[in-house]
DNA sequence: CTAAAACCTCACGTTGACGTCAGAGGCAAG
DNA sequence: CTTGCCTCTGACGTCAACGTGAGGTTTTAG
């Protein structure tokens, strides 16, 4: 599969597939004219990365994450790591939760009729 | 209360705290000499001002978001607006979620002994 | 065979929330 | 009164994940 392929399959545009590979996040051989092939792993493993990413993960840190995915094996410092970006996500969940019911507090405060402008 | 002390009880920077006024987010008044001056209530405002920063709100939607707060009033337009972005902030929730309970298998998997290379 | 579409490699541009530095004035302490 | 910290207004720097355009080659459809 060529890189346009890949771009439509995954709904990530070009350029950013290069940038991926730049990153050392996603590998590909190459043409005998020097055009990009990917195998249809890369799909998932694009994939992955996006989700990564999503998650507020830099480049660097998922390029030293995806070499223990491939090799299913991890190294202490490795899998401290994982554990602190596990953590970080989920204060940041929490965070979100937070700012999402504060949302809700304004959006029902400002709604529903001020009582202190009430008439009766 | 002076921007530096602003900035300690906040634990925000004096840079930040100047950008947020600019950007519409933070009223001072200012003395004679020109230096801002802070009420009390401009630490919780902070407070909140930061929390909608980490639930990823820009600088324009909170600007546009506060004045309801302050007014305890909001038109169709903007409740329509807190909705969205609250939806987002859900659809941002579910997605780490998502990330987090990916991150947590990939430790599980390369943290126990792969059974394809166990000897027995 | 040819034109369009897809691909290549630079390499500069974008965006947002600040950081940082320069140069100048302001304020409580000794 | 001066030393030293705080504050002021510009205004340029930063960083990440791409966007975008130039200029050239390759592949594909007809």
């Amino acid at each position: 599969m060529r890189i346009g392929d890949l771009a439509t399959r995954t709904r990530v545009s070009v350029r950013a597939l290069r940038y991926y590979e730049e990153q050392g996040l996603l590998a590909s051989t190459r043409s005998v004219s020097g055009q990009r092939l990917y195998a249809d792993a890369a799909v998932s493993r694009v994939r992955l990365i996006q989700q990564l990413y999503g998650a507020g993960l830099s480049s660097k840190t998922i390029a030293e994450l995806l070499p223990c995915v491939d090799a299913k094996v991890s190294t202490p410092e490795s899998r401290e790591r994982l554990a602190a970006e596990r953590d970080r996500i989920n204060a940041q969940i929490a965070e979100l939760v937070i700012a999402r019911d504060r949302l809700n507090d304004i959006i029902e405060m400002t709604s529903k009729p001020n009582p202190e402008c009430a008439y009766e």
